[in-house]
DNA sequence: TATAAAAATGACTACAAGTCATTAACTGAA
DNA sequence: TTCAGTTAATGACTTGTAGTCATTTTTATA
């Protein structure tokens, strides 16, 4: 059935063009003052259609976030060295992710961007995507795993929570940078070197000096 | 001018029935779920009025999340004990902000539900409350400086700096807690025990074994 | 008691999310 | 080719809500 493998192809792709469509409006003008309408006419569709392929703007604004999550997940993964200790690669993983946070601030911003209250509001598995074997998280946990078996990584605090802590963490500062810098230069405090030093700081509380 | 007085008295204590009244309905029903006309129902106000004693439906929300802080701040002062070291009044104001988050965890979410991209929509000088003597914040930097005065606390990060890296980790896994609680039960970890390894990494980091 | 100032009102406007009856495009069989 | 059935697309419409403002009510003052 050539037909139908077409069909689906083609349905990806108008609903890439559509996230592409919506990622411009966004990047240009922040999510917040971007309308439906406006996406349906960026996108050369007409608004009932957007509903055809998203189940809502929160479900369109994710779909954006997913695609940046997949980005940075490569870029993770392009960056482990499975030869390294486990403390070595959580302090690349850190590295890349602030990195990558410096090359696409706009990304960063659609992913701090995002209010994950509204998770309802998603097609239904999209919420779970998370928890996908790929995602950065689920690798941050590997490296994690990988880290405590040989010893580099401080064994008290099991994987999944020490994963989450430090992603919150590494996020919550990212965060301020991307969000509430009037705040950081308010204080009078440069945002890259916010940045490494509270990389700094949580890393050391985990990994353990040989 | 005793009348001005009881004027300016009587304006404060409507605008406090305003907060009052919504913070019951965001508490109840949630805030993403209560629009100003409910607002004025409960207020027993027109909605118009509503608008003379803030700006805009964030600025009332903001309101809120200020009140709450100033709870926060009496119960983080009451706790700071001018006789302990940086090093431990760090350690307490940790431990009273978590408790606090335990003991009122509706409070802790609306500070955490408020949207920080919008602070154009206050009120001009609501948004620098944050940064104002008494405010919380200001308390960590304080004793932040104590402990790198009396050699309890690193010193080669700036006080501000570390105080706003310490808010901001603490705050991501309260937020991580009281808004995204399906992923840490996704994950099988226990929010309290979340909150502790969190603080234990992110403090032990920061202060400096005697 | 009259007048001016301040406070409160709620009908109204503007705008945006989401729906759905209708129309258009495509497909596969006769 | 034609036509019926299916799938995709449309955009006018509904619904809900933030914010406004001309009007009314209340309060202070002379």
């Amino acid at each position: 059935m050539g037909i139908n493998e077409r069909k689906e192809r083609e349905k990806q792709q108008r609903k890439n063009d559509i996230i592409d469509a919506a990622e411009r409006l966004f990047f240009k003008h922040g999510f917040e003052n971007v309308s439906m309408d406006q996406i349906a006419r960026e996108s050369e569709l007409a608004k009932g259609t957007l509903y055809l392929y998203f189940k809502s703007r929160e479900d369109l604004h994710y779909s954006i976030v997913n695609r940046v999550l997949e980005m940075l997940s490569k870029v993770l993964k392009r960056d482990y060295d499975k030869h390294a200790s486990g403390a070595e690669n959580l302090i690349n993983l850190g590295k890349s992710y602030i990195a990558f946070s410096t090359q696409y601030p706009d990304h960063i911003r659609a992913i701090m961007m995002f209010d994950s209250s509204k998770f309802e509001k998603l097609e239904t598995n999209q919420s779970l995507k998370i928890l996908e074997p790929d995602s950065p998280l689920m690798l941050l946990i590997h490296i994690i795993r990988k880290g405590q078996m040989d010893g580099s990584v401080r064994k008290d605090i099991p994987d999944r929570e020490l994963a989450l802590i430090l992603w919150s963490h590494l996020a919550s500062v990212l965060e301020l940078v991307s969000l509430r810098l009037p705040l950081v230069k308010a204080l009078e405090i440069d945002e890259n070197e916010l940045l490494n030093k509270q990389f700094e700081i949580s890393i050391s509380g985990v990994i353990l000096k040989q």
